[in-house]
Order: C-alpha cells, then structure tokens, then sequence
DNA sequence: GACGGGCCTTCCGCGGAGCGGAAGGATGGA
DNA sequence: TCCATCCTTCCGCTCCGCGGAAGGCCCGTC
C-alpha cells in the first residue's frame, strides 16, 4: 500500500534480463497502464534505461545510487584490498556477505579462472543454514533471527546439508567457539567453504569473509589461518 | 513532476553519509511531513536503513537492485577478470566507466596499496573533456554529445587541463586514430592515464578502461599494449 | 493484403490517496 | 527549567494518480 511499494515493486519486478512493459506489469501486478505511468517517470529520471528494441531495464543512476549503501559498496571498498590479497594467495573464490533478514546477501565475489564454480552472484541472496558465511553470520546473529531460522524447515541442497535444527545448534555454538566456519558440500558436494566474522567498530558482526575450495582433500584447515587474518585484516580497516 | 520523481529525489539527496529526517526534507525540497511519509515507505521496503542513531541511509535492497543494471554490475561481472590480470601486471590503479549524459560514470575501481590516490569513487562521475577514460567515451559518442561538451565551459583541473575546444577536438581526432588516450596530468599533476575502449556485440563502444599511473617519467607507451590487450578481451567476453 | 494478436501509448472523468499545516512528544544542551 | 531541534501523529481538503476504454503500431499467419 502507498505509492513508494507500487514504484519499488516495478523495480523489484527485474531479475538481470530485459523487460517488456507487460512483463513488469504482470511481475509487479499492476494494470497496464499504471505500470507504463510508473516506469516511464522511471525512465526519465533515469532509474529505468530502454534498450533498442524498446525493453526495460535496471539504469545507471539506480546503480550509482544503490553504490552509497555503506552496506553494499561502502562495505567493499574497504574490505577490496584484503579480499584480492586473498584471492592472490589462495587463487580461489573469495566471497563476502552481509546479514539481511533470514538471507546472506552477497557483497563482493572474486573467483579466479580455475576456481569451483559456485552459484553466487553478486547481489544475490543463499539461506542462511547451508553456507560458510551464513552460518558465520547466524552465529553471530540476533538472537531472534537465530530463532526464526531454525524454527522454520532448513532447505535441502545436497544429502550433506545440515537440516536438523539440533545438530545446526551444535555447529553454530562450535563457531562461536572457534571463529571459523567449514561448510563441506552442503551447497554442492563439490566444494568447501572456510569462513570467518568481520566485525565492525563495537565488535559486533558486519559481515563474513570465506573462501571456496574444491572439496576433495582434507585440506580445509589449511585455509583457516589465512582466511581469519583477512577477516581480522577487514575488521581493523572498519575501525575495530 | 509526479509521486516517481518525488521518491527519487528522496533517494538523491544521499551522498555516502548518514542522513537525518531534516536533511532529506531540506535537500529534497520537500516539507518535512511529505519527508517523513516517503521516507518510512522507502524504510519498511528495505530502500533505506535507519542507523542506530535514528539516521537514514541507503539500504542493501536498493543496493541489490542497483546491482542488477547491465551496464553496472553487469559489465563489471564479465569485465572483472581482466581487471584483475591488468592489476597484478602493474600494480596501478584500474579504472573501467561508462559514458551517462556528459560525464564519465566509474563502474570499477582496483587500487593496489602503493599506487597514486587517484580522486575516483565507484559510482562516481567525473567530467569527459579531462580523464583518459572519458576521452576515450567522449571520442566515440554520438555527435550531439560531442558537440554539447565541445560548446559548454571545460572546467579547469590543473594548468594541463585541454580546456581549448579546438585543441580537444584534435586530441579526439587522435584517439580515435591511435584507439588509445593518454591524459597527462589534466585531473592531478602528479598522475598519468592511459586509457582504451571496450565494445560491444556491434562493435559500439559501451565503456573505456584505463590504468592510472605516477607522471613522473616518460613511460606512458610502456602501458599502451597491456591496457589495450586487456580492454580487447574485455570486448571479446562481451561477444564483440 | 486483409486479418488477428501482442504490445504500447494516449485520453479522460471519478474517487480516494497523498498532501502538508498544526500540534504534540522526545531528546539534549544551555 | 527552558529553549531548540528533530521526530511523529492527526486530520480535512484537494488534487493527482488511477485504470478502463479505445486506438496505433508491428509482426507473423492465412
């Protein structure tokens, strides 16, 4: 209800590909001709773009604005440096993610040619139960959030994932304890991820730094060390 | 005009800091109840975030949607690796814009820890008549474009800032004939780019790619090769 | 080339949603 | 305690956004 929730709606209609005026509309659902009102004072302020052959899509000025989310933008551009040095040592996926509601929203990915390939995207979103960021940043969660999570059915992505909520305690309470947490094959069974808490100014949990690595050997400890100076690295430059 | 205009001017009145109620009110020109209705919609949405201490700032879902601009994190994604090659090769700073009316809009940024301080932010604009990047863009657009930024006022950075529209016009002249543009401290004495377009599918120039690099000896040529081979493959990835 | 089906765009009158002035907390500094 | 600043709630008037209807435009089909 409101005119803000139509407007952000059409935008929220995009998905990365290109949209017919019926498309958004139909996404957004809205009649016609409210949609073609909405995205064509979008359009001239710029948040929308055409492409030529007439679609919508998500516009530059959209883009610049989303950029001063100091959750977004902000966050990376000072995390930017650590996360290439860790690129540089490791040569795989690098992956930083902050906490929104019951998801891990990802921030910033490096992954390097031969890397594993892994389903994130940048900007996109993965539960919180199944990934070594999530379960970094359900750690260290509202209390609340820790709640609702385990409350609610834990999706299954492979027959590695952890989806009894007693056993998600235990691993959350274990890295509480150690600062690190391994994720193995519970997205794909293919890969590992070794993550570890960034923390802000007061201490708190901003955000979690992780590296993916094929999961064949046993090497997942190896990563710790490195992936927690990064991370630590991180904390310090948000002034911790 | 219009409710779309009113909630992005709300939007655009952010600059990276925090924002109070009175501030958005002021710089939106809106009275503060108007304010303070669009801007608890833009909050319950997810658009902007309330700091802990009652300020605004732009929140990770606009952020998430931004993300979903083509010519944002889109060419970002494709362009990234060749980024990171161009990097690691110079340990300079690496630049990738795009043109948006008549400024240059920096999608990309890689600045290693010892290279030039360089003014750019992503999601920054900066003038087309005085970067290597934005000579690049403004040498490949549309004629309209061309001639508005020929007719306006060039603004003055430093005492080597091209601000003669005759003389611009020849320096165009010469990047489209050597495919490659060299500002020679026209933002920042002290610093030197070296800048090449990237194209599309059709062979358009989408966005320009440059290194940033101290101007201290003669050795600008050095970097040519390296810049124009990494903004061809960046070209390539993007099916031209 | 006439026809039909998607799309997009313009027009316009009705109704309710948004507007913003006024007043009342909340906070913090002098 | 008083004042200043900022935030929030309330409410009635008006204006502006709403969306149905109708008409172009384009394309593929018969």
């Amino acid at each position: 209800m409101g005119v803000a929730s139509r407007l952000l709606d059409v935008l929220a209609a995009f998905d990365g590909t290109d949209l017919t005026l019926t498309d958004i509309a139909r996404r957004a659902r809205l009649p016609l001709t409210t949609a073609h009102r909405l995205v064509g004072e979008l359009a001239a302020w710029g948040a929308l773009e055409r492409a030529q052959d007439g679609r919508y899509r998500i516009g530059l000025r959209l883009w610049e604005v989303g950029a001063l989310a100091p959750r977004g933008l902000g966050l990376r551009e000072r995390a930017m440096p650590f996360l290439e040095d860790l690129y540089e040592v490791t040569r795989q996926n690098v992956q930083l993610a902050v906490l929104d509601g019951r998801d891990a929203v990802y921030v910033e990915r490096l992954s390097g040619r031969g890397a594993v390939n892994v389903i994130t995207r940048v900007g996109g979103r993965l539960p919180l139960h199944a990934t070594g960021v999530g379960l970094v940043l359900l750690a260290h969660a509202p209390p609340d959030v820790q709640e609702a999570v385990l409350a609610a059915p834990l999706l299954r992505f492979t027959d590695r994932t952890v989806c009894r909520p007693d056993e998600l305690r235990r691993m959350l309470a274990e890295v509480r304890r150690t600062g690190v947490a391994v994720s193995d094959g519970q997205i794909e069974l293919v890969a590992l991820s070794v993550a570890a808490p960034v923390r802000g100014p007061r201490g708190e949990v901003v955000a979690a730094l992780s590296v993916v690595v094929p999961a064949d050997g046993g090497e997942a400890q190896l990563y710790v060390p490195v992936v927690r100076a990064a991370a630590r690295g991180i904390s310090r430059a948000l002034g911790g």
